[in-house]
DNA sequence: CGGAGTAAAAGGCACTT
DNA sequence: AAGTGACTTTTACTCCG
């Protein structure tokens, strides 16, 4: 190890906090400090920073000898894997770490942790429940293109329905999907029932009422979906403009502050403030294009169209 | 074809018996 | 746990340019 590999960390200050400018957006650039560990611009979903929370040790290492001192060791616990990742195997061959043979009478003992092993933990339902759970979430979060936080926290969300036992009676698949879709929303990156629905072995009614039932056991508010997180995905779809992209999420905040999307589904508004926006900027997309993208129907897009248009008397 | 609108059916939510 | 009612969304259809 060189001694160029021991960093001297800056220490926190409250700038941390505050609104950063994102580099690749022009202005009215909201950026929002997402509940895990990054931060993301609210336009375009570039991540700006990473592992913010993650700021090295918090000690520091004044030489070399220091640091091997204060090091502590190990891998990292991983979320995703069914004990964390910290089982120890034994192995089935009777030999010892040196790869020597083992003695006749520690052959026993031996034996008889295998076997308290095996009926521990490999045995355990709950384990093989997390560990069909956790791939699930994996490979679904792939699929969606979901960052590696959001799938943590939906096995963290997972991990805690399995401990209250409210899995019982439910389907792995539908609860797993539910976490996902819960851990989803919860970090920003919403995606719709029909995305998940898609990628799931669920169908769309049957994990919608996991989702719910795991929110309300678990005490997890979930505020609805913001429509703006909804229009960067939606309109690169679409293959328009940042002008675009921009304008639509500037109707969208003014809708919102004159209260014309309360109760109304995210997509159906994030659907109507994008073909409004692409109007107004001269690159016609029409209803159906702009609809399918979103995944609505040509009427709720036209409704959500009509009442921001109207409200603020633009022409199109 | 794209846009606008409508009525009726369906689905989800808060609240009640 | 089923029922109710206000509300949004979908389905299916019509009309216009």
């Amino acid at each position: 190890m060189s001694e160029s590999k021991i960093k001297e960390r800056t220490p926190i200050t409250g700038e941390d906090k505050k609104e950063l400018e994102c580099p690749s957006c022009e202005e009215s650039v909201q950026i929002r400090d997402y509940s895990e560990n990054k931060v993301i611009c609210n336009n375009c979903g570039r991540v700006i920073k990473d592992k913010i929370k993650d700021r090295g040790p918090e000690w520091r290492a004044y030489d070399q000898k220091e640091k091997e001192n204060r090091s502590r060791g190990g891998p990292p616990m991983k979320e995703t894997i069914h004990d964390r990742g910290l089982s120890t195997q034994i192995d089935w061959k009777n030999k010892d770490s040196k790869g020597k043979s083992i003695s006749p009478e520690k052959r026993s003992k031996i034996y008889r942790m295998r076997k308290w092993q095996k009926s521990t933990k490999m045995n355990e339902q709950k384990d093989r429940n997390l560990s069909l759970a956790f791939s699930e979430i994996q490979r679904m979060s792939s699929q969606l293109g979901l960052p590696n936080n959001v799938r943590d926290v939906s096995s963290k969300i997972y991990r805690k329905a399995v401990d209250e036992d409210l899995i019982r009676g439910h389907s792995i698949e539908g609860m797993a999907t539910a976490a996902l879709y819960i851990a989803s929303r919860k970090n920003q990156v919403p995606r719709t029932l029909e995305e998940f629905a898609e990628v799931s072995y669920m169908d769309k009614n049957e994990f919608c009422k996991n989702y719910r039932y795991m929110a309300r056991e678990l005490d997890l508010d979930l505020p609805p979906a913001d429509p703006v997180n909804y229009v960067a995905r939606f309109s690169s779809d679409l293959d328009v403009s940042g002008e675009v992209k921009t304008r639509a999420i500037s109707l969208i905040n003014k809708a919102q502050e004159e209260r014309l999307t309360v109760g109304k589904g995210p997509s159906g508004i994030a659907a109507g403030a994008i073909y409004l926006a692409s109007k107004l900027e001269g690159e016609g997309r029409t209803q159906s294009e702009v609809a399918e993208a979103a995944g609505v129907t040509e009427v709720t897009l036209r409704n959500r169209y009509k009442e921001i248009k109207e409200a603020f008397d633009l022409d199109a």
